[in-house]
DNA sequence: CGTCCCCTTGAATGAAGTCAATACGCGTGG
DNA sequence: CCACGCGTATTGACTTCATTCAAGGGGACG
């Protein structure tokens, strides 16, 4: 199933029209990208939605000198910016981390087919009142967290969201990012992101090789991030369908 | 003139009807907060939109064991989660930093009077894409930036933001925050804030004193934090307003 | 006039960065 | 098939930056 009808369907209950029509959104123009490809850069002028379908890819500024800092991870099923075309110009650039498929909407398809979608307006508003609350907490884990609390906190996140939309069996899933981009998303080096990763293997936390995430104790990975899920906002009207 | 107006003008050119119904909307249910006062918790249902007419207020987390982070300023003219109300339960708490002065509008009230108004609705998405680069460069500021360019940056863009607003005369403008809270705003202890904010005005940056600052070298101030104005988005068709 | 909060400064400690060497896996091309 | 190079991960030793602890000063306010 697409993952973007996947995700707004743990909010809200869609239709099978609603559905149909975000289906067709997600199939008209699909686009590919390589592993580490840019997507949009920086001074870009803004113009379509995207709708991530398969792949990781991210959100980075770049610093005059070179320093990096990665803003958040979009997962199969995330959208990027619904209204970015009310600006003039990018003021942050979008990366594939691995091969990545998304589907490019313009903002008139998009208004076109979903302004009179009252439940899909709806699901798309939480969406990205979810993704606002996410950069928050990333402002919290950057700012208050250690460096094992980082890890963990970010660990326990994507986890989450990955199980969100079907992409996380029991407690394994892909994990496809370097510890250097890692080192980029959470203000440390790479040095002492391999040595925090060594640190929590030590506890017993995670299981972490070629490229796929075991959480061996997720209970102590929240514990010891001192994680609070209530920021996903998952308890919401379409919850019950997380069962399935 | 209400500050909200004048914000939302910094964008679009707003017609006299639509600058009374922000008017009206903004002088209905008025409330009053003293310094250091919680405007809204972590875990309350969301409610009403505010827009902040006087005085500065915080968006902040709290950790369990206690440690807190500042996650946004909200200065007069700012308006606060346009679409909260979508999810169940506040993820965080607002409070006063000097007494407030705000407008609390309910939802149906907001939606009622801005819907068919089509130049203020884009202004209010222009503010809260705005909003949310502002909380991406603060993920850049925590993550890359040293102690220094963090407080410098952090000073560039209050300054720049109270300017938008006229808050600012010529290179002054009022500076109510304590050592302690640029601490939870900045990641770092009092003790190093109070070193690096002598540091800024050893070099001359800045001078700091009775809640008052005066950024005596703005390029320079710019060039350490390595500001980049970009992303407040202020070059925008209401622009050449800002001449008046 | 005392108390509380905020700011400042010094000295000791601790966390994370840098530098550097090594190891491993992977793909490419000889 | 093996050699090579490249990007990534790991580990140790040293340095730098920021925190913590502690003490003292100053202003606001009751």
């Amino acid at each position: 199933m697409n993952p973007v009808v996947r995700k707004l369907e743990l909010y809200t209950r869609l239709s099978a029209d609603d559905k149909a029509a975000l289906e067709r959104l997600a199939t008209a123009r699909v686009r590919q990208f390589g592993s580490r490809e840019d997507i949009v850069r920086e001074g870009d002028t803004p113009k379509d939605v995207f709708m991530f379908l398969s792949g990781w890819a991210c959100r980075y500024k770049q610093l005059e000198d070179g320093r990096r800092q990665i803003i958040a991870f979009f997962l199969p099923g995330d959208l990027c910016d619904l209204n970015v075309f009310i600006l003039r110009e990018m003021d942050h650039s979008v990366s594939a981390i691995t091969p990545v498929t998304l589907a490019e909407v313009s903002r008139e398809t998009f208004d076109e087919t979903l302004l009179n979608r009252a439940r899909v307006t709806q699901a798309l508003w939480w969406e990205s009142l979810v993704n606002a609350a996410v950069q928050r907490e990333w402002t919290v884990n950057l700012g208050q967290r250690t460096a094992a609390e980082r890890i963990a906190h970010l660990i326990c996140e994507l986890f989450l969201r990955l199980h969100s939309v079907g992409l996380a069996r029991s407690n394994t899933c892909d994990w496809p990012i370097t510890q250097i981009e890692l080192a980029d998303t959470t203000g440390m080096s790479s040095v002492h992101v391999s040595r925090t990763i060594n640190e929590l293997r030590n506890l017993g936390l995670i299981v972490l090789r070629d490229r796929q995430l075991t959480v061996s104790d997720l209970p102590g990975l929240m514990r010891l991030a001192m994680f609070n899920a209530n920021y996903l906002h998952l308890q919401h009207e379409g919850a019950y369908l997380d069962v399935n």
